[in-house]
DNA sequence: CTGAAAGCGCTAACAC
DNA sequence: GTGTTAGCGCTTTCAG
């Protein structure tokens, strides 16, 4: 305290609506609707109030109308990480979607580590965000009902497979591994093996794969869970795991693009033929995947597409529509077929 | 409008403070102060309070908090975009070092085009940000004049050639391209090609290395811009396009390693031995550069490092401290040498 | 240690 | 079309 005033010389106050209704010669409320509905007031008046608030440098202070209007006019968004592709095309495309819309993103980067949901859910909801997407399952049933009690539109993201608090969009995970299964049985494939990092959804979709896969009566020949996030180095690791255990052709669903791609390339170097003697199947649909030689079998999940509705749900919501059946929407997802299985 | 109170029985009024005080039976100041400085309240009050607040689930109105003390515990920060894994990792680090002080960051992921950064910057600046980070340069005089009079801590990140407005971090690119092609020149090549999106970080790189090139007498022989951002497939198309030019051994500068990853993956397939015909540098060590088969040279950015200092500067900022002489900080970067060059 | 009064900068609601 | 009044939910400031 009592730094406050440094320099007195340079010091300007913020200019604020009254300044600029003084500026005018008009009241507050004046400035306040050329602003915000400029077709209640007359030409002349805007046009004075415009000038004087370029001259001044006005710029409205959005949290105090919020305060009033009781519309912060912005969203909060949780995802665990920016770092993973899919993530970052579901951020940047939601945020697009939302700041046309005047949103203001308000972006909180959970981790992996269950952390203090409780926490952070405060620290988001205490900035009163009109509206919420959350991606992910994992929350506290305490953490889950501050949403509720916040009675704002919540949009759940990537996993539809519990029932949602509100709306959600996304895509089963456990039917994503099934349909890999589905799909690498019906290429012939009688061994399977997984490879995948430990968070709730790509775990969700090692489990739809081995239900399928031994509902089929096959076996998985092998089996590996590597921390989060899943990187090429842990493919190129994991492949040399594995690597006793492929002495007969084998199938393997890998939990990302990158672990693939990691896998791809340790296989070159170890000299194992593929997709002749291993198949491998990644998720994500990276850029890098189809660039990659030998271009690698993937599964897309339009994170982008996901992210754009995400933020339409929301927007509509927002508008002042009431909750429909549609809110629940289960992605489409794509098998790339490619060069690696 | 008549939309408002739909279902009078499910409505309840979002509890706030003085709801909480009436529930204690104490003033709302006593409330606020049990929520900010407890330690300035009576231990039994403080116990009586914080029940009131777990039995009502109250969350405190930041927004209101904010106005009222003309703080928003809020920062801005602006980058280009979150799908670039050097951006992904700065916001990340950026972020997470923001959160555990208290500050929630509003994102804005501004583009590569040159969009109208005045009401992006009103649209953030309106929100009262207590801070704000952004990215590179390229922003009118005008919208950095907004900057100027919301007068809050700037720090502006990854560019640093320029004079920045306040504080800065990051690296000079051009120096950068300089170092990148000394070390190729210590290697003895004598014939170099550039691959670059265009975008202006990537071009004072691509400008610093061939100016350095030439300083040495030595020819560009190749040069190719493409549009932002550098993807894995347009190395590989480039690599194509070089190939007529590859008469001779010749050291390839990639603006970043998604883009060498490509060049190298063509370069398998078309049987260009690297390094010892064509050598390859990337930017960025992503992780799968390292992971790559050749693993990739490249020039390693510190971009999580560089989200962390940024915040470290605002807070040390926000919590009064004055500027430094150290507040323009160049970060030092290094040559990955792996095995494309 | 606790409380009462007075705003923060804006807008909803109601005049005129 | 424009102005006035009364808050939004909190914290600052000053008294006790």
């Amino acid at each position: 305290m009592s730094e406050t005033e440094r320099d007195p010389s340079t010091r300007t106050a913020p200019v604020k609506i009254t300044d600029v209704a003084a500026a005018a010669g008009v009241a507050p409320m004046t400035v306040s609707r050329v602003i915000n509905t400029p077709d209640r007031v007359s030409p002349e008046t805007t046009a004075r109030v415009r000038e004087a608030i370029a001259r001044l440098g006005y710029v409205p202070n959005l949290i105090a109308g919020g305060l009033s209007s009781r519309k912060s006019r912005m969203v909060a968004a949780i995802v665990p990480t920016i770092a993973h592709p899919m993530f970052a095309g579901l951020v940047q495309s939601f945020s697009d979607a939302m700041r046309v819309a005047g949103y203001q993103v308000m972006l909180s980067i959970s981790g992996y580590e269950d952390t203090d949901d409780e926490s952070l859910f405060r620290a988001l909801l205490g900035r009163r965000p009109d509206a919420l997407m959350i991606t992910g399952s994992g929350y506290s049933p305490a953490a889950l009902q501050m949403l509720i009690e916040a009675r704002i539109p919540v949009v759940e993201v990537w996993d539809v497979s519990s029932r949602p608090i509100d709306m959600a969009i996304g895509f089963d995970h456990a039917q994503v591994g099934a349909e890999v299964a589905a799909f690498l049985l019906a290429k012939g494939h009688d061994r399977f093996a997984v490879l995948t990092a430990r968070d709730s959804r790509a775990l969700s979709r090692a489990r739809g794969f081995t239900e399928a896969v031994a509902a089929a009566g096959k076996p998985i020949v092998w089996e590996k869970i590597t921390p989060s996030p899943s990187t090429a180095a842990a493919g190129r690791e994991g492949l040399r795991a594995l690597l006793p255990a492929l002495d007969q052709r084998c199938a393997l669903l890998c939990s990302s693009d990158l672990m693939a791609f990691g896998v791809v390339t340790e296989a070159r170097v170890q000299g194992v033929m593929i997709p002749e003697h291993l198949a491998v199947v990644g998720f994500g649909n990276l850029e890098l995947s189809a660039a990659n030689e030998p271009a690698i079998t993937t599964v897309s999940p339009e994170g982008a597409g996901t992210g754009r509705s995400a933020a339409g749900f929301l927007l509509r919501r927002l508008s002042g529509e009431g909750p429909r059946e549609t809110d629940r929407v289960v992605v489409p997802f794509r098998i790339m077929e490619r060069a690696t299985a």
